[in-house]
DNA sequence: ATGAAGTCAGAGTATTTTACTCGGATTTTG
DNA sequence: CAAAATCCGAGTAAAATACTCTGACTTCAT
């Protein structure tokens, strides 16, 4: 419905892959210590990201998560549609809830407009446009 | 944190204000009945609105609200910033969390540029807007 | 061949947020 | 002064989010 800490988290762990592509596997264990989150919880994310065809994985020792396919082509709405799903700005756009197809709703219409534009923000940005722009924002001390 | 039914509430009730612009007070009664919203809610949701200054109020037989600008000059950030507050599209965003200020978290950068494109987005849409939005949606059957 | 390091899968729980109610006070008009 | 309305603060119910738990399965090194 809006874009929860399973994006966020799930895009953190994506950027240490990004940086890894072509590297080893990176194991749920290590992604955790990384970004702090917890180990089962970021476990049902990458999982999520595997089935939407994200990442990969390897199982037995040294095995863990590799991107599927190269940073710039994996957009944030990719991301967050594959573990927070379709993008419901408001309630009512909820796939399941009939507001949106009633005739004379006088706000959906609206919600649709703002909600496909967001939609459409996030497609335009990519997995390496996050890596540079985090790059840029650090600040060497 | 995200654009919840308040808002959509809230605007569905201006929407009528709009059309009664220069007219007469709209009661709590009235605007619950023809936009099926509970009564209670939508009464705390108005004196949300008057305490941001979109609306006023009139008390007494046939007092209710009126709208305290002109439609034009509504916008639905300020609407939604009213009812809701900022947008924190993601939580890590909401103010009162040290996320956003870490140094180096790699995702907070990217959410606060999505974050400020919707809000610049929502501050170019106004309540005219939404008015003539739902009148090209009407099918006339 | 076995045990350690890893993922897979599904059900279940705790916390937080959202959505909404309730009761009584206050203001205005007929 | 009574009826029609808003005002105000506290409190409750429902739903979504953010997790945990348990046990299985796979792979690899020794």
């Amino acid at each position: 419905m809006k874009v929860t800490r399973k994006s966020d988290y799930g895009l953190r762990a994506l950027c240490t892959l990004a940086r890894q592509y072509n590297g080893d596997p990176v194991s749920i264990g290590q992604l955790s210590a990384e970004h702090k989150i917890p180990e089962p919880f970021l476990e049902k994310i990458m999982q999520e990201l595997r089935e939407h065809g994200l990442v990969e994985a390897t199982h037995g020792r040294g095995g863990g998560y590799l991107l599927k396919k190269r940073p710039s082509h994996i957009s944030l709405r990719e991301i967050v549609h594959a573990l927070d799903g379709p993008i419901a700005l408001v309630t009512c756009l909820d796939p399941g809830l009939k507001c949106s197809i009633e005739e004379g709703c006088p706000t959906s219409p609206i919600w649709e407009i703002v909600n496909e534009k967001l939609e459409e923000y996030l497609a335009s940005l990519t997995l390496s446009d996050v890596m540079s722009i985090q790059e840029r924002e650090k600040v060497p001390s």
